[in-house]
DNA sequence: CAATGTATACCGGGTAGTGAATATACACAA
DNA sequence: TTGTGTATATTCACTACCCGGTATACATTG
């Protein structure tokens, strides 16, 4: 019984993926995986050495696509460069009304793992944040924003990890459209600086 | 030996609020706070109903002590509203360059909890970072923000909890900094709004 | 056979919480 | 003053369970 339909590998992130998600990596027990998956743990330890490597595998796996959905949501997004950046948190607002949300999971496992400042979960933790600030530099940057891109794209992660931190602590996901509208904001007005004579009203499109 | 310097209750909280900071309060177990504390973990039983009880208790004990902080900050800030707003962020940035820095231990919890979404901690922790909310608020209105007032709360709070995030990730305080600038962005932008036809009185209410 | 993958059964250690007894302090009666 | 009752405060020893990880053996397949 090798491949039921799907590598055992995959099975397993599959599995911790959903669990770590709904309530926490120190509150899911490495049993409780194993039975998810339809294994016994005895197998997890074949294709996993520990609980932490399978941590830090299963926020690997999550990186890629994650991204791959912030920028469809910003290439779908109608618009200038600041409202498609807004399209984001909009869409994040959407996701976030869900019972099921439960915010991100790269921040979680970042405050879950404070004790243990060398764990290989938190350098794909960091690695994965810088790849999605570096894509929205070079966003910006393409948009014309010259030496403010870099600066924009930072203070456009501090919106975007800071609706998610406050959504997940008061549930209340309009605080994503309130950072949509900072973020506009702060876009509009570095880029009508760029480009000096091109009239925009900042706050419309 | 029953009062040894100190009531054992606030020993316990003091030892509680080390430990809980330093490594998070899913890592730390009643047994390590009662030694820190000097005490047996029966006597600890005897003054807090449960752990969580004593999670409860150590944040509300927090609560105050930390708004008063951000007070301070403000006031002994030089400047108009949005320097002094900013002034926050810089002292933060202070903060979070020693290495015993955690991040916001009301974030921290409602990510330890996600999978008890009734938890006393929860309501405390809520119910603190919106009296923050409320404060920033009241300051802006006493500038003149009037309706925006609130929405510019939200969204320094937006990038006061993004800066606890990404700073606990990066362990790069200088991202405190670039909140500083767009909270000083935000603020200038609506005051100088506000102000349009009122002549310019920065501070007064 | 040899390599890969899976299962059963187990270990040592840690966890939140408790039962029962004890020490201290103070109020009040003899 | 001395004795006694009672509420507060504290200790030692303990339970019942959960957790990450492993020793060993068995199965499947090239």
């Amino acid at each position: 019984m090798r491949d039921s339909s799907q590598p055992t590998r995959e099975r397993i992130l599959q599995a911790a993926g959903k669990l770590f998600h709904r309530d926490g990596i120190r509150a899911i027990s490495v049993d409780a995986i194993a039975e998810k998956a339809g294994i016994t743990k005895r197998t997890l330890y074949y294709h996993f050495r520990s609980k932490d490597d399978l941590i830090a595998a299963h926020l690997q796996a999550r990186g890629e696509p994650n991204l791959a959905l912030f920028k469809r949501w910003f290439e779908e997004t109608e618009g200038d460069v600041a409202e498609k950046a807004a399209g984001i948190f909009r869409q994040l607002a959407q996701s976030a009304r869900s019972a099921k949300w439960k915010g991100c999971g790269f921040l979680r496992t970042s405050v879950e793992l404070i004790n243990l400042p060398g764990h290989p979960a938190l350098v794909v933790a960091r690695a994965h944040k810088k790849r999605v600030e570096d894509w929205l530099g070079s966003v910006f940057m393409e948009a014309g924003a010259g030496n403010d891109a870099q600066p924009l794209a930072r203070q456009v992660m501090l919106l975007l990890d800071g609706s998610f931190a406050v959504v997940l602590l008061h549930r209340d996901p309009s605080y994503m459209e309130t950072a949509a509208d900072a973020v506009i904001r702060l876009i509009a007005e570095r880029l009508s600086d760029a480009r000096a004579n091109a009239s925009r009203i900042p706050g419309a499109a």
